[in-house]
DNA sequence: GCCAACGTTGGC
DNA sequence: GCCAACGTTGGC
């Protein structure tokens, strides 16, 4: 099992400067069953990789943490939220959202090309054209990201 | 803005 | 349970 995460935002949406803001968060709107199953295994002091989609450039930009497990996304259950899904109830609420805290920003922004270039991360998930939003991270994966960011050299 | 990849929905 | 149509993600 996985202690090691990589989670997508778009920054218009919630970037890492709002993570920093705010020191914690929760992690509502995910609307896609792998991912929510991902989300389900996260355990707190899971570290995560936080990834800005759709950025120009995409990449990773910093550290979170996970505060807290795997609760019902109650957004989905109001309809006025944009993630309201009519299929979710109190009994059934489908979705399910964890809470993450800020750790730090990288040194050093760390571009998906740089991922996708980078020795040790050829099978790393988000290199692959994957729209997985929450995805699992090896040790080593992270570990090397870090490392990028933090303005090692190969 | 385009479009490839891929997840979801719904008819049968 | 198959699969075509459709919707979304997200890099480019």
């Amino acid at each position: 099992m996985s202690r090691y995460w990589l989670m997508k935002t778009e920054p218009n949406t919630y970037s890492i400067d709002d993570l920093e803001r705010e020191g914690r968060t929760q992690w509502e709107g995910v609307r896609n069953y792998q991912a929510r199953n991902l989300m389900r295994e996260m355990q707190v002091g899971d570290r995560v990789l936080f990834y800005h989609s759709s950025a120009k450039p995409p990449g990773v930009v910093g550290e979170a943490r996970v505060v807290r497990e795997a609760y019902p996304d109650h957004f989905a259950q109001q309809p006025d939220s944009p993630y309201f899904d009519e299929k979710a109830s109190a009994e059934d609420p489908r979705w399910y959202m964890v809470d993450v805290e800020f750790v730090r920003k990288l040194p050093g922004f760390v571009s998906l090309e740089t991922l996708k270039g980078a020795r040790g991360l050829e099978d790393m998930i988000v290199t692959q054209r994957s729209r997985l939003s929450v995805q699992p991270v090896t040790r080593d994966e992270f570990y090397i990201v870090c490392a990028l960011g933090d303005g090692a050299s190969a």
